[in-house]
DNA sequence: CTAGGTGCAAAAGGTTTGCGGTTAA
DNA sequence: TTAACCGCAAACCTTTTGCACCTAG
């Protein structure tokens, strides 16, 4: 779970321009989330964080998530009826939940496609994120 | 509060061709819904379904909001760390949640854009339902 | 008549908070 | 040194559930 160099000059440099500090539990978590990219909810990282970080606590993976999720290093992910999940992948994508197993699996988009999106948005309005979510079926599993 | 002939007649035949019954409660909450078209949430419902019917719980506001969207009837909205919204426009369109005044716009979309956008996914997946919404500032209010 | 729906209250589940002790800078 | 952070447990808020009563078909 070990952060790699960049990772990690990733994490502290966004948390120092929030003025923020790193700690021993936010570089562990952010290297939970990067280890395996399958946007797991607060309580599996949870799980996994406590593996080699037994003590740590819940409420402070959900703090360590929110730090991250306001420093922009991390998306939060919301489906209905689904507690929240997080993904480290900061290039713009969209998500596709597939009802069958449960799991949400990312979608590249074309180049500038988001750009794409605001356009369709009336004068005035201004969007500082956007969210694209699928649900349906992925067949072949 | 009373339901148009039309909207009763659109709810009720959803309701029948899923074997479901029309119920006083159930006409009650569809007509708050298009009455007021501002994405209120569960509770918002509650409170203002009960100023005519003063008898109705919480629970069965939940659950007639929820049986209308497994009928097709309501779509339901969600954002990040909000309770879910419950809206009755029934063609395509995304949503705008403003960041200042915490309310939810309806963004008209071109013709066939979900076809458009169904268009990015991966051979194999199949969406049954998309969801685009804006998180931004809406000036000039 | 009776399956399905309602109202109530209690429980569940996810997330946040308050506080005393700890730690990074 | 000290403001920021952590761990713990309790609180919070939205949503769901169980059960006795009611009602639409």
């Amino acid at each position: 779970m070990n952060l790699t160099k960049k990772a990690h000059e990733i994490l502290n440099g966004a948390l120092a321009s929030s003025g923020l500090r790193s700690t021993r539990q936010r570089e562990h978590v952010f290297g939970v989330l990067l280890a395996q990219r399958d946007h797991p909810t607060a309580d599996e990282v949870y799980v996994r964080a406590k593996v080699e970080m037994p003590s740590i606590s819940l409420a402070t993976v959900y703090n360590c998530l929110e730090t991250m999720v306001e420093c922009d290093l991390v998306r939060q992910v919301n489906f209905e009826r689904e507690p929240s999940r997080f993904c480290p992948n900061l290039a713009e994508h969209a998500h596709f939940y597939d009802e069958t197993s449960g799991r949400v699996f990312d979608i590249d988009l074309p180049n500038e496609f988001f750009g794409k999106l605001k356009s369709i948005l009336p004068p005035q309005y201004e969007a500082n994120s956007i969210e694209l979510s699928f649900r349906g079926k992925k067949p072949g599993h």
